[in-house]
RNA sequence: GCCUGGGUGGCGGAACGGGUAGACGCAAGGGACUUAAAAUCCCUCGGGGUUCGCCCCGUGCCGGUUCGAGUCCGGCCCCAGGCACCA
């Protein structure tokens, strides 16, 4: 036993020890409850980052602490291993991105080790693994079959710098979320997945998730974006295909005096061609399609329109309704064509201002009475109907029922309901991606590659000189291929698989890493799932999380899985910033892990991310602080090897209390009433940082206690179980320190087997209390009382105090009240 | 504009059924030990006043409920994140 602290001496042996005894491995146990912890999984840009070392830390206290407590743990790690950096690194460095990918992972993994993490490693996978994204590739074929995954040509967001299409969720403000390039449409032939099929579900369900942070549920319900309304058909007054809007305000349809489209919408130079305004509105559009539509630039656009020279009709009111083409209706939402109502919606207020069209009020606010002529600004609320037929006179809320009715009963319109959410595009332009198992083929159109065949392995042999396009597509190898249908020339897909496609579903594959005979072995995955707990960055709220969830129905769907949803609880872990940002090479602020674990070990590295903050808030980073960590293990280390030669042969104290004299047995209470508050802050909050705060509190305590009671032998007992209760509550935290400490005292199993330690009922009962005397709501005096004192004898007992006397001066009190027999307020 | 968080000492943060505001840590100041420094240990540490007993003020601002409000209610200000012409 060595004396010194020497963290990485004694972390490198635990670590050592933990793997040979294979302690984090879990297996299938139905006897025993278990738990499914997973933090997200990172991606293998080179190094472990500060922000990885803290959600791993909070995962692995969770981890170590529930296996503490029975429950048969998995804990699982992997690589989310493709994506584009790889293909920029390999074509800056000549590398190929599988070398440069698999060399990072053995490079990070080997960090996530001498971090001291209880991974189960064997389950570690990597998503460029064939043996991956076959399954991947089986079941997009299941969705292909299935219309989930499906080909339209479609305007979709291209990135000029990572020369491919991103989702929708990838577009952050018009700019690419990974490079931050200007995103701008383009019309191409790309695969979807119909997330859109399940918006309804993946809306409802977000009430289920007890266990999600608000925000995070708000910007999914945001992202999916439901609206209730209905579509009504507008017929036009020279006969042809009427024209379809939607619309949340059927109860204002009387007041529609004017029709709006988008620039692209497919009837917008239809209808102009022949008029007198064709050359306007050809112009009007060719304007628009060049003008700059980033994110702030359009904000500062003016409404503007310009009249298609055509005219439709009020289907209840019959009135020529102008066909204006304008720049804020949007394609993208609803059908593209807005029934304008400008006494009820603002923007169509400024369009009929500025072009001069009618306005005409059908909705009247409670106590007042708007009139069109006078109208300054339009009246978006609710109200009661007028001028609107039969419907006048109704409320809003039940006219909007009942006009939906009445219009799909004339045949003029449905009730409807649409939603922001578009289908998820999920090809890319990329080489390193899974490739997309689809066939080409002149006789046959599309078809599935067989499942025989799987994987479609990405070739290796690929010179990536970033021109000319997809890689895949100018290797002959790769793309020339028979039609497994019938025998003639096919041609493989070279587009590649978004790499969110591989994180939607990991989750899922770590219950059984190493089955063979297809996507999930049922018994295992039923076993496993669902996470009991998710750990990650807020930044992943509407991209991953909702993929996730995407996915797991849709494996439910296929009857891979029975679980609707993926994550039971989500903890979203704060970022960790120095100076007041985010750590980043290019703002020189960067920390790296590797550093304070040769200068102060992984311990201490742990130990200050949990204590900094609690873990949803962003923490600063602190050298100072990290030093204060270090000192308080060193604190530790010396109390134990002060007492160690004495502790070893006592037993740990095992009676109620009741025999130890006034000193010890308070300090004894503190010992439980720390076990009781460390417990309630990791188990209820994961508030690591107030549980760290008690353990501080009471080895102070611990080293006024020793100092006390030196030579009495009747406190030995009552400090080895001290001494013991600290060490269990604190290695969830701190496992290396603890481990070292737990051997030095004696034992030969690991500290992780041992139970977590319950507070006794009767060492926490107290023989006497400090009472807050009050007067008029203000602290005056404080007595000590007996326990288990009736409240009446409380309040006699705080007006004899002295104190209370002197603010008496005789009176009588004009009341008191005993709060919870801690605190009694007099008012005088 | 809408939604979600959040404003507490010099700093990170406590106060989880309304009941002792500032636990714990960092920094700072003073002292002990040392030839000296580091390390370690002890004391002080929201502001103001003080007869050193205590007293007054204080949790973004204004008001309210209550014996009692950082905590609840109403109104406002500021900060962060998300969404944003969504019909």
């Amino acid at each position: 036993m060595i004396s010194r602290y020497e963290p990485r001496r004694l972390e490198e042996k635990w670590q050592k020890i933990w793997a040979q005894r294979r302690l984090f491995e879990a297996g299938e146990d139905p006897s025993r409850p278990k738990y499914y912890v997973l933090e997200m999984f990172p991606y293998p840009s080179g190094r472990i980052h500060m922000g990885h070392v803290r959600n791993y830390t909070i995962g692995d206290v969770v981890a170590r602490y529930k296996r503490m407590r029975g429950f048969n743990v998995l804990h699982p790690m992997g690589w989310d291993a493709f994506g584009l950096p790889a293909e920029n690194a390999a074509m800056a460095r000549g590398l190929h991105p599988a070398s440069w990918t698999y060399d990072n992972i053995a490079y990070m993994r080997g960090q996530l080790k001498e971090l001291g993490y209880s991974y189960d490693w064997p389950r570690e996978l990597a998503t460029c693994d064939p043996d991956y994204y076959r399954w991947e590739q089986l079941v997009f074929i299941e969705m292909f079959k299935r219309g989930l995954a499906y080909k339209k040509k479609a305007p979709v967001n291209w990135c000029p710098k990572c020369e491919t299409v991103l989702a929708n969720e990838q577009v952050e403000g018009g700019l690419c979320w990974r490079c931050d390039s200007p995103v701008h449409l383009q019309e191409l032939e790309q695969w979807f997945f119909k997330i859109t099929a399940y918006a309804d579900e993946l809306l409802a369900d977000l009430d289920h998730l007890e266990h999600w942070p608000e925000r995070v549920l708000t910007m999914q319900r945001n992202w999916i974006g439901k609206s209730t309304g209905a579509e009504i058909l507008f017929p036009l007054k020279d006969g042809g295909e009427p024209i379809k809007v939607f619309t949340t305000r059927q109860d204002t349809l009387w007041g529609a005096t004017f029709m709006s489209l988008a620039p692209e919408h497919p009837l917008a130079l239809a209808l102009a061609k022949g008029t007198p305004q064709e050359a306007a509105v050809q112009d009007f559009v060719d304007h628009w399609r060049a003008q700059d539509r980033s994110r702030g630039v359009l904000e500062e656009i003016t409404k503007e329109g310009v009249f298609t020279g055509r005219f439709c009709l009020n289907p209840v009111t019959g009135w020529e309704m102008p066909i204006y083409v304008a720049n804020f209706v949007l394609m993208e939402y609803g059908t593209g064509a807005v029934m304008a109502v400008p006494a009820h919606d603002q923007r169509d207020f400024e369009f009929a201002q500025k072009y001069g069209l009618p306005v005409k009020v059908v909705i009247q606010p409670p106590g007042e009475e708007l009139r069109a002529e006078s109208l300054k600004a339009a009246y978006e609320d609710e109200g009661v109907l007028v001028d609107s037929g039969e419907f006048t006179g109704q409320a809003s809320a039940p006219a909007k029922e009942a006009i939906a009715a009445f219009l799909e009963q004339a045949g003029k319109g449905r009730k409807a309901v649409h939603f922001r959410l578009r289908d998820w595009l999920i090809s890319r332009q990329r080489y390193w991606g899974a490739p997309i198992p689809i066939i080409y083929c002149e006789k046959c159109g599309m078809v599935t590659a067989p499942e025989q065949d799987l994987p479609v392995t990405l070739p290796l042999d690929v010179s990536l000189t970033g021109e000319g396009g997809s890689p895949l597509a100018q290797l002959p190898s790769f793309t020339n291929v028979t039609c497994p249908a019938c025998g003639g020339l096919g041609r493989r897909e070279v587009d590649t698989m978004d790499t969110f496609v591989e994180s939607s579903w990991y989750f899922l594959r770590y219950a059984c890493a190493d089955y063979r005979e297809g996507v999930l072995d049922r018994k295992r995955v039923d076993y496993w799932l669902p996470v009991d707990q998710y750990i990650g960055g807020i930044e992943h709220a509407v991209l991953h999380l909702l993929y996730a969830r995407f996915f797991t129905k849709v494996f439910r769907d296929l009857d891979l899985v029975k679980i609707d949803e993926p994550f039971q609880r989500l903890l979203t872990q704060g970022m960790v910033l120095k100076d007041g940002a985010k750590m980043a090479k290019s703002k020189g602020n960067v920390v790296d892990p590797n550093d304070m674990i040769q200068a102060y070990g992984t311990d201490t590295t742990r130990l200050f991310l949990l204590f900094a903050a609690p873990p949803e808030r962003d923490l600063e980073w602190s050298d100072q602080g990290v030093m204060g960590g270090h000192r308080f293990l060193h604190r530790l280390w010396t109390l134990a090897h002060n007492l160690l030669p004495r502790l070893k042969d006592a037993g740990a104290y095992q009676g109620t209390g009741a025999d130890l004299s006034g000193g010890l047995g308070e300090f004894r209470r503190k010992v439980h009433q720390t076990i009781q508050k460390v417990s309630g802050d990791i188990e209820d909050r994961f508030h690591f940082n107030t549980a760290i705060a008690a353990v501080m509190e009471l080895i102070n305590a611990f080293y006024q206690a020793a100092e006390d009671h030196a030579q009495e032998e009747k406190a030995l007992p009552v400090f080895r179980e001290a001494l013991e209760a600290i060490l269990l509550l604190l290695y969830p935290m701190v496992p290396h320190i603890t481990e070292e400490l737990w051997e030095a005292l004696g034992y030969n199993t690991s500290l992780q087997l041992a139970p977590w330690p319950q507070a006794q009922a009767e060492a926490l009962a107290e023989a006497a209390r400090t009472v807050v005397i009050q007067i008029n709501g203000k602290v005056r005096s404080r007595i000590t009382v007996a326990a288990g004192l009736s409240d009446p004898e409380l309040e006699n007992a705080a007006l004899n105090d002295p104190v209370v006397q002197k603010w008496l001066q005789g009176q009588t009190p004009k009341k008191v009240v005993v709060a919870r027999g801690k605190l009694v307020n007099i008012v005088i």
